[in-house]
RNA sequence: GGACAGGUGGCCGAGCGGUCAAUGGCAGCAGGCUGUAAACCUGCCGCUCCUUGCGAGCUACGGGGGUUCGAAUCCUCCCCUGUCCA
């Protein structure tokens, strides 16, 4: 299996500790955060945007790419990074959160998942091994088993059911993935920075907010043995405190020397808080979507930058960030871009969201590699007033 | 000067006797977005009041007058706009 990690520094007061992944297509220092481009694009950002907000590793999706443009056509490209000239790591999804997303398109079996095609209707099926092979095909650094992620609320039947299944299909993966992944590699890995380093495969653990199904898989997950592990099916609809304190459980039962993935998650708090539990990883599409949306984050909070209290504010963002949207352009202008429907608006916005995750993530490993990382959690909850204050 | 067609809430535009404060769309305002079917979705959008309710009152479908139990809807005169003919 490939993908090593270095735990480089852990915090005295709480679970976080900063480390490094080795992947083939680079070195990614945690905690991190992954920003999403599901379709091989992050939405509104290009490339060089990208790696100007310090974005080390994005996250693609295994059933969108399949639909468009096909897992062999990027192959046949030579790999996702190739095709979309990203040369660094990249995450892959396997169409387990799909299976919830487009749950009215979509039928679970125990072999596997058929979907209709959200663009034409058109059959598919996914399954753990064909799920394997198609990230392995398109080269991805990280690939991720198909699981079941279900909704918030479900029932104690429906959760287990989805545990079990988790784990039936993570045994399954692991085994195709072992087998196979020699073969059905793809991608320009003979190219990339670390060649000696293969894909890995991370194993995901379910089972909603239910204490001792989350035992279970993350015992069973565990007991298969992969090379990161995954918190799947939160952020989904349950309160704060069960996010927190699934993530707390469940992170403590995972082992210290693999990283940490908390799939879906979330808001800056949420990063900040789940790092401290002890997450090393993490994706979302909150700074993207609300960019585009119009929302955009500051230390103050968030802000509505579509409101008419800013139309005549010449201000930045936000005061503190640094960013190049941030140092050029004022809340009205980027108001204004937004009244106006200027694609601009959604380009800036995102820019400036990316940049500022990225941006706190910075200072969440600074925090941990020089010991200061507990007044830096006190200080960032103070300062955002719990992440949620408008300004 | 004549013949048609029209004048509806910020704008466009339905309605053509009661269930109309009046469908839609746009604009405006507010909110929501957590492994992206999302540059999306939801709510509000004449005024006032309150026990915030399929609530009450008021004002409103160019203007005046009329028919009718009841008119944005029918009649009549006037004003205005567009097209065509002189």
């Amino acid at each position: 299996m490939g993908l090593k990690f270095t735990v480089v520094a852990k915090d005295e007061g709480t679970r976080a500790r900063a480390g490094i992944l080795h992947t083939p297509h680079g070195d990614v220092e945690t905690p991190v955060f992954m920003p999403v481009g599901t379709a091989g694009a992050v939405k509104a950002m290009t490339q060089d945007q990208l790696e100007e907000v310090g974005a080390q590793i994005i996250l693609a999706n295994t059933y969108h790419l399949c639909m468009r443009p096909g897992h062999e056509r990027v192959r046949e490209f030579g790999g996702l990074h190739r095709f979309m000239s990203w040369p660094h790591p990249i995450l892959t999804d396997s169409g387990g959160f799909q299976v919830m997303s487009l749950k009215g398109l979509g039928k679970v079996t125990e072999d596997g998942v058929w979907f209709r095609s959200h663009l034409d209707g058109t059959p598919h099926f996914f399954s753990p091994e064909s799920v394997m092979e198609f990230q392995l095909s398109m080269g991805a650094d990280i690939i991720m088993p198909l699981d079941e992620c279900v909704d918030y609320p479900s029932s104690h039947e429906t959760l287990k059911r989805s545990v079990r299944l988790t784990g039936r299909w993570a045994e399954r993966s692991k085994k195709f993935f072992v087998e196979n992944a020699g073969k059905l590699q793809g991608g320009d890995f003979a190219e990339a920075g670390n060649p000696e380093i293969g894909p890995s495969l991370f194993g995901i653990v379910q089972g909603g907010t239910d204490e001792s199904l989350r035992r279970e898989s993350a015992l069973e997950i565990g007991e298969i043995g992969f090379d990161g592990y995954a918190i799947g099916g939160l952020s989904v609809g349950e309160p704060k405190d069960e996010l927190y304190g699934v993530t707390e459980q469940v992170a403590g039962m995972l082992p210290e020397g693999q990283p940490r993935y908390l799939m879906g998650v979330g808001t800056p708090e949420d990063l900040v808080r789940c790092v401290a539990l002890g997450i090393d990883m993490f994706d979302c599409v909150m700074p993207t979507r609300n960019a585009r949306n119009g929302t955009v984050f500051t230390r103050e909070g968030k802000l509505a930058i579509k409101s008419a209290r800013y139309a005549q504010d010449s201000g930045p963002l936000d005061a503190e960030c640094g960013c190049l949207v941030c140092r050029r352009y004022s809340r009205a202008y980027i108001r204004h871009l937004f009244a106006v429907g200027e694609i601009s608006a959604s380009m800036l916005a995102t820019y400036h969201n990316l940049w500022f995750y990225l941006d706190m993530m910075k200072r969440v490993r600074q925090a941990i590699y020089f010991g200061g990382f507990g007044n830096f959690l006190a200080g960032f909850l103070a300062e955002s007033g719990q992440g949620s204050r408008s300004v």
